[in-house]
DNA sequence: GTTCCGCATGAATCGATAG
DNA sequence: ACTATCGATTCATGCGGAA
């Protein structure tokens, strides 16, 4: 099985042009924020976003497939005290476009930024929108799901605690019953929120987001072999994962810096899958 | 202290009319989602709800104080395997006529127990969107601080039942000595991520939300005596909350039966305190 | 080999000050 | 009046060094 990771360097606006019709699996990506990445991408003003982030979804739309999903994650910032609505105007736009405006997941971030205003607390969680080409797409539910975690637990011991049969007949729809089939197994589906810390102890190169949330979503949308992209690729953690789970990924970036960092860490990966019998090379902690 | 309770029965288009101009200080409220309470609303169609909410919220517009919150619980359907874009369409045509979209919250249902469909997982998140009159309003942030900020850990906290189990992937290591901790340290502020159980307590009449939700925006947005207003009452837990935490309050359904039953529980109420030798305070901060 | 403490660091936001 | 920049605020996390 011979896994390939495309980089290629460019505005991803003109670089999505070379990619072919109806050949993508998934896209998982963090554009830029509006008023953010000033250094990199001229920071987008909120009230341009969406006219800014238009083609590119466009363009977007025509690569994948039909049976493929388009993971969005993004947040609108604070304008003059009010959330500004930009994204909600893009979702519109996008639907316009012919988007399907899937789910909404909640990405949960338990770490967010610290601070105190008079009128606002911390802002800890970020939307990841799902789009999608058809009504029909891939989604490989199993490959996500979860040792049944505190919610299971603490109903489970409630239950036991009071009485499991009586109280059933009022939530309704055969509740017990199934409970008794969870308990049986070990793994559960998991919601539509996903909790997960942000990463900040990369000393070097600082990610949007952890891996294990570009993890999450091609364990869900895509199986070995199929093509992941990220059209802003910044420090590639979406390629780095997709890579790592046996897919084959494109990743853009319009700085050359990050395509020669992410080509490299992933070449070193491929040497490593070769030395695999020599596996005390790494930079990890030497042991003694 | 005198608090008073009023329970109007009527369509709250109408209602809200009765009721002065800029003399509400929170209105909390859980109006019927598209294709919900066809008995009673009619069933509103997700293409015509923002045209049948908009006069509504003006009318709350109109009787809410410069300095105060409009919370409003909604979230939106799926619709032939869309989200349906009522609520986008609702929030922006709100900011249209004179709304400031303050803050989004978002509500986590920890305990919605897992199920899946085809193409989606269980959705375990509403939301809980602010609105205001004007950029400053009140917020009393201290009345909802917690023992380090998140409120799951209280909860395991409270549940001496479950207080073996942790929160995220970390089991083990010390956890008794973690909790004696956390009563050391101070209090610090939440985030706009708010986790509660729903409550499966209601033996009589489900509420849309557990009287936590509704507790928490009271507590943050308003005072003792203050006045707080829900024009979709339902069963009343807003109301019912409002009065036990000393606030003035004013409930408004369509439905007779609803304004009956919470009259005669708030009687009851009262009728509890008088007896109870006013031994009442909770175990909150009183403020003021 | 553990456990514990100290420290740096984030897709932030507000209000004040300066041009 | 409007934009641009700066300082103050604040907390979960994971690392490294110490007991």
């Amino acid at each position: 099985m011979k896994i390939f990771t495309k980089i290629l360097n460019g505005n991803c606006a003109k670089k999505l042009k070379e990619l072919e019709n109806d050949s993508v699996d998934l896209v998982f990506t963090s554009p830029p924020y509006a008023d953010q990445r000033k250094n990199t991408y001229g920071g987008i003003k909120p009230d341009e976003y969406v006219e800014w982030f238009l083609p590119i979804s466009k363009e977007i739309l025509r690569v994948i497939k039909p049976t493929g999903s388009f993971i969005l994650n993004i947040k609108e910032r604070v304008v003059n005290g009010e959330r500004h609505p930009y994204v909600l105007e893009l979702i519109l736009a996008m639907r316009k476009h012919g988007w399907l405006w899937t789910e909404e997941f909640i990405w949960h971030k338990k770490n967010s930024y610290p601070g105190k205003w008079p009128n606002r607390f911390r802002d800890s969680w970020e939307r990841l929108l799902q789009f999608n080409k058809n009504r029909k797409f891939k989604m490989y539910q199993e490959a996500v799901m979860v040792p049944m975690g505190d919610w299971a637990k603490i109903r489970l011991k409630n239950l036991s605690k009071t009485d499991k049969i009586r109280d059933e007949s009022k939530v309704g729809s055969g509740f017990g019953k199934n409970i008794s089939n969870w308990t049986k197994r070990d793994m559960v589906y998991p919601t539509n929120v996903i909790h997960t810390a942000t990463e900040c102890n990369n000393k070097n190169h600082s990610a949007a987001f952890p891996e294990s949330l570009p993890e999450w979503f091609i364990n869900l949308f895509t199986k070995k072999e199929d093509l992941v992209l990220d059209p802003f690729m910044g420090s590639g953690t979406t390629i780095k994962v997709a890579h790592l789970l046996k897919r084959n990924s494109i990743g853009i970036d319009i700085q050359e810096k990050y395509c020669t960092l992410v080509s490299t860490i992933i070449d070193q990966k491929e040497d490593l899958l070769f030395k695999k019998s020599k596996k005390n090379e790494t930079n990890k902690k030497p042991r003694g």
